[in-house]
DNA sequence: CGCCAAATGCAACACTGTTGCATTTATGGT
DNA sequence: ACCATAAATGCAACAGTGTTGCATTTGGCG
């Protein structure tokens, strides 16, 4: 069997969550499935803004909030106090394991190490999102400076 | 025994820190000493600006970046991306349990949990900073719309 | 005291994100 | 296919957070 479920098309992915098709929102959906990390806005702006009339900044902030406000999109923050956003969908396979991230050079890896499970909270307080944040450098921030 | 050691003063901390004392630094460290959560630039402006001279702006971020720099203060990001700040003394006492923030009201909580160990890394990784950040409504946050 | 590097105050700036409002567009109903 | 309408967009102006440059003041030290 050659044919597994085709990976839906961002344009049904809005449609789906009940929200206005345009093209903006498909093309920002389409940015975030297509990276590797979650991307703040002004990557998102100079990737979107390179060829076509590119989005109005502002604009670009609305449609990042609708992804978000529709369960399209995640939105975190970084440790510069960034917003980044990341598609629903991605996250899922990234949810099993611990992410490590290089303060040197800013990349994200993935240890092969299953997340804390969450702590008992007191009574009538209610879990929300868990994060467990590791931080370092990475092998090649790392190695003996070769100046 | 009626006599345990005295917490060293803010002036005293500075000094054996390597920095110059002077007021701005004594009353931020002070304050951060004082707070029960950690506090960002404009809840120490306001909080130190109210009689006195006041400090500048800029300053209190030169403050800041002083104190962190001689590790009498640390540095976060909060989850709205703006940076908070503690004394280190006030962090250890915390350093053994796991925090609960709320989304509703912004509250720090303390729980009952030690924070999970921190993960295997690959070769060459270096471990920085490890955190568990717990996040949902509290009691108060979550009880039944009263309206 | 007097020196001097470091800290401060002030103005101007950069970046991130928001709000108001006029115009355009997607979508459902005819 | 057309229209009506609510939603989305573009633009300008703004707010909050943090930074840089530079002249002036000050803490610490001989
Ligand atoms: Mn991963
Ligand atoms: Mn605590
Ligand atoms: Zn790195
Ligand atoms: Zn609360």
């Amino acid at each position: 069997m050659a044919s597994a479920t085709p990976p839906p098309l961002p344009a049904d992915l809005i449609r789906a969550a009940g929200a206005k098709v345009t093209r903006g929102r498909v093309r920002v959906l389409e940015a975030l499935h297509a990276a590797r990390q979650p991307l703040c806005h002004a990557e998102l702006e100079s990737q979107l803004g390179a060829g076509e009339p590119g989005i109005d900044r502002v604009t670009l902030y609305r449609v990042l909030d609708s992804l978000v406000g529709h369960g399209l999109a995640l939105k975190a923050v970084d440790t510069r106090g960034v917003f980044r956003f990341s598609a629903t969908g991605a996250q899922r396979q990234h949810a099993s394991h611990i992410h490590f991230r290089c303060t040197g050079c800013g990349g994200v890896f993935c240890l092969k190490a299953e997340p804390p499970p969450p702590p008992k909270l007191p009574r009538g307080f209610r879990l929300g999102e868990v994060e467990f944040d590791v931080r370092g450098t990475c092998a090649g921030c790392s190695a003996p400076d070769r100046a």
